[in-house]
DNA sequence: CTCGTTTCCAACGTTTGCGTTGGAAAGAGG
DNA sequence: CCTCTTTCCAACGCAAACGTTGGAAACGAG
C-alpha cells in the first residue's frame, strides 16, 4: 500500500474533532484520537505538535465549515428569523463546532491564538446586520455587532445548557425541537423588527 | 483548637466551587481543592465521596444562591428587560454558577442526577412569564417556557463564548460591558413586548 | 538492485491524579 | 486518668496519559 500522508492527517483531524467535541481538551487523550484514526499517537505529535495545537487546528477547520454552511449576505434582503433558524439547525445537526467553541470558551479563554480569520467571519455577519439597518429592515435600537451576537445566542444557548433547556421545556424530542426552532425564529424576528 | 467539621466542609466547598468553575471537572484535581482548602484530600473523599459527587453538590449550592439573588415574582408587574439585566450582572459578578452549568452541560449531559430542585427553580421563572402573558404584559407569540429560556440566553451567551463576543464587539472593558448590558435589556424587552 | 529518505509504530520513562489505608491526635464520657 | 469515638493526614499502590526514541518498513531516484 502506498503512503497516504494526507489521508492520515485527515483521519486524525476527523477523529480529533469528534473526541474533542465530546470530551473537551482535558477529557480527550491523544491515545484515543490516534486509536480512532487507526494510527500511532506519535503521528499526532509529529503532524500536529501536541494536544493544544491540534485543538486549535480542528476548531479553525470547523469554523471555516460553518461559514460556508450558513452563509449570509445582507439582512436587508434576508430574514433574520430564517437565518437564526438555520443556525439552530446547524447546531443541532453538527454539534461539534458549537461544542468546540464552548470548550474553548471555558478552558482557553484569554489565550486564544490567531483570531484573525474567525474575526473576519464574524465581521461579515455584523456587516450584513449593518446593511439591514441601513436599509431600514432591521431596528437601530441595538448596535449591529451586539444584535448579531444576540441572534446567535438565541440559537446557541440550547446546546450550551441542555439540562436547563430540558428542565424548562421538556426532553428534546423531535417535536420539541420543532417547537424550539419556531421559538428561535420568532424571537429573532422580534429582536430585529424594524420600527 | 477544637474540631471544626462544618468549617472544614465549607472551606472544601468554597475551594471546590472556585476550582471546578475555573478548570472544569476534568481539569480539576481533588488534591488542588484540598490544598486550597488547607486540608488533606482524604477529607474530601470522606465528606463528599469523590469528584463527581462534589461537583453536583457545589452546583446545587450555587443554583440555590442564584435563585435567592435574582428573584422574580411575576412579569405582569416586573419588567423583563430589568430582569435580563440583573441576570447579566449576576453572570458577570459571579461567573461561577454559569461556568459550572456549562461545564455540566458539556461534560455530563444526559447523566445529571437529582433534577427535582433545579426544576422547581426554573418552574417559578416560567410561571412568572405565564403570569405576564395572562395579564397582557408579555407577548403570547412564544410559549412561556421557551420565552423564559430565550431571555436567559441573551444574558448567558456572552460568557459562554467570550472569544466570539470579543471578536464581534471588542474587548470587554467596563464601557463595553455597559453597552452589552444595555443591549441585553433592550433585546429582552423587544422579545417580550406585548402586542 | 541499492541507497537515501520518508512514513510509521512499539515500547519506554516520567509524571500526575485517583482513591485507600493505617494510624496519630483531639475531644467526650465515665 | 483511661477508654472510646471522631477527625485528621502522610504515605501508598495503581492506573492513565504525556511526550519521546530507536529502529523497522515502505517508497523512489539513479
Amino acid at each position: 500500500m502506498a503512503w497516504d500522508t494526507e489521508g492520515t492527517k485527515r483521519r486524525i483531524r476527523e477523529a480529533a474533532v469528534s473526541e474533542f467535541a465530546r470530551f473537551g481538551p482535558d477529557g480527550t487523550t491523544i491515545e484515543r484520537i490516534a486509536g480512532a484514526a487507526g494510527v500511532n499517537k506519535e503521528r499526532v505529535y509529529n503532524y500536529f505538535g501536541g494536544k493544544r495545537s491540534l485543538f486549535s487546528t480542528v476548531l479553525r477547520d470547523e469554523l471555516a465549515k460553518v461559514a460556508r454552511a450558513v452563509p449570509v449576505e445582507s439582512f436587508a434582503t434576508e430574514d433574520v428569523g430564517d437565518y437564526a433558524g438555520r443556525v439552530y439547525d446547524y447546531h443541532r445537526e453538527r454539534p461539534e463546532l458549537t461544542r468546540l467553541l464552548r470548550w474553548e470558551g471555558l478552558a482557553f479563554d484569554g489565550e486564544v491564538p490567531d483570531e484573525e480569520l474567525p474575526r473576519r467571519y464574524y465581521g461579515y455577519k455584523s456587516a450584513a446586520m449593518s446593511d439591514g439597518q441601513e436599509h431600514g429592515a432591521v431596528t437601530r435600537s441595538i448596535d449591529a455587532d451586539h444584535l448579531t451576537f444576540l441572534v446567535l445566542s438565541l440559537a446557541g444557548w440550547w446546546s450550551a445548557v441542555p439540562q436547563v433547556a430540558r428542565m424548562l421545556a421538556g426532553p428534546p424530542t423531535e417535536q420539541e425541537h420543532a417547537r424550539r426552532r419556531a421559538a428561535v425564529v420568532e424571537a429573532a424576528r422580534r429582536l430585529a423588527r424594524s420600527p
